[in-house]
DNA sequence: GTCTATATCCAGATAGAC
DNA sequence: GTCTATCTGGATATAGAC
């Protein structure tokens, strides 16, 4: 591997300062109700930089969520490694789903309820995407392997997760004052406890 | 009651049918993709008639809320007359929430999927408004009457009403193909058992 | 690759006749 | 109360120097 002279000569990336600029804007106001100058006096980058990296104001939209979703396919793709049995995988998703949404609101705000088909109009709805088929995917190797009560995959699947994305719209919501952390146990109790025989 | 000569003098009800096309277009392409050019045209009444009865465009989409939330408010008022057992007034804004989905897709979208705080920024979230205080509610007497284990209540909320909203968001988006009512007796059972002792 | 200056367009909103 | 004609601001996007 050679040494990226490029990164060297400049100090900052401005892709990633544009994408955070971004991201914060987005989920603060909305996509509609920020415009690029907004975006320009946020990350400090020129209108001429921003288009000549992300083409127009759809561009950046579209890099933001393509990097999120990738990186929670990888998350997905680590507990799958770290735990065998679905229950423990399901488990660990909740997790990992409650604590990105604590540690970082912008993003799991982003990816679970910005309108994404309102921005880029022929793109396929977040349920589609990687991570959530893989949601389903591991609901599906709990019913195969006898861990989940045999029904319709989908219905087991939305007992499964839909209780823990309803705390984590509440909590985003400002509903929830407390963490989703001390929710945690209990609505996972609940959630095994529906899908059992 | 006095006959209402204004409404029998002129033809058509103008709020109403702007309402008609404004949701029609907000569901489909988006509030802020809509322009009221596209209601003029969509409604086939004025701007200046437009602006007359809603004071800006914000005004619509204002009215349309209010008047959805009112009328789901008024079902669930009935709802708990009819029915006296928690679990089956639960059951039954399930049923109500499924077929409204299935009757009146647009209706759900734009209660349940449209960013109303982008659109005016000082309003409560859904989740605050009166006929999901009410769904709450019901499940807070449940567990004061033993219907429901004691646990938290949020916690209890999200168990029985999450599966039945990820299924109305996945067949809003077109991911499942069946309607709503062939997967309502699972999901109730599943539902319904996760908050049993 | 990054910037400033600027073009173009169309949205939201108003004026004022009828 | 309803309409048509019109104003105005600000948004997206480009041109072209450096």
């Amino acid at each position: 591997m050679q040494i990226m002279i490029s990164t060297i000569k400049s100090n900052r990336n401005i892709p990633e300062v544009v994408l955070k600029a971004a991201i914060h804007l987005f989920t603060e106001q909305g996509y509609f109700n920020t415009s690029v100058p907004d975006i320009v006096k946020k990350s400090g980058v020129s209108t001429g930089s921003i288009y000549h990296h992300f083409g127009d104001k759809t561009g950046i939209a579209k890099a933001l969520f393509e990097m999120l979703v990738k990186r929670m396919e990888n998350a997905f793709d680590d507990i799958e490694r770290k735990h065998d049995s679905v229950q423990s995988r399901l488990r660990a998703v909740i997790e990992y789903l409650f604590q990105l949404t604590e540690e970082e609101p912008e993003v799991m705000t982003y990816m679970l309820f910005i309108k994404h088909k309102e921005i880029m109009p022929n793109m396929a709805p977040v349920c589609s995407s990687k991570p959530f088929t893989k949601m389903r995917q591991m609901v599906v190797d709990g019913m195969a392997n006898g861990e989940i009560k045999t029904m319709d995959n989908m219905v087991a699947a939305a007992s499964l997760f839909g209780g823990a994305f309803r705390l984590i719209s509440l909590r985003l919501d400002g509903v929830l004052e407390r963490p989703l952390m001390e929710y945690q146990d209990e609505l996972w109790r609940c959630a095994w406890q529906s899908v059992q025989k």
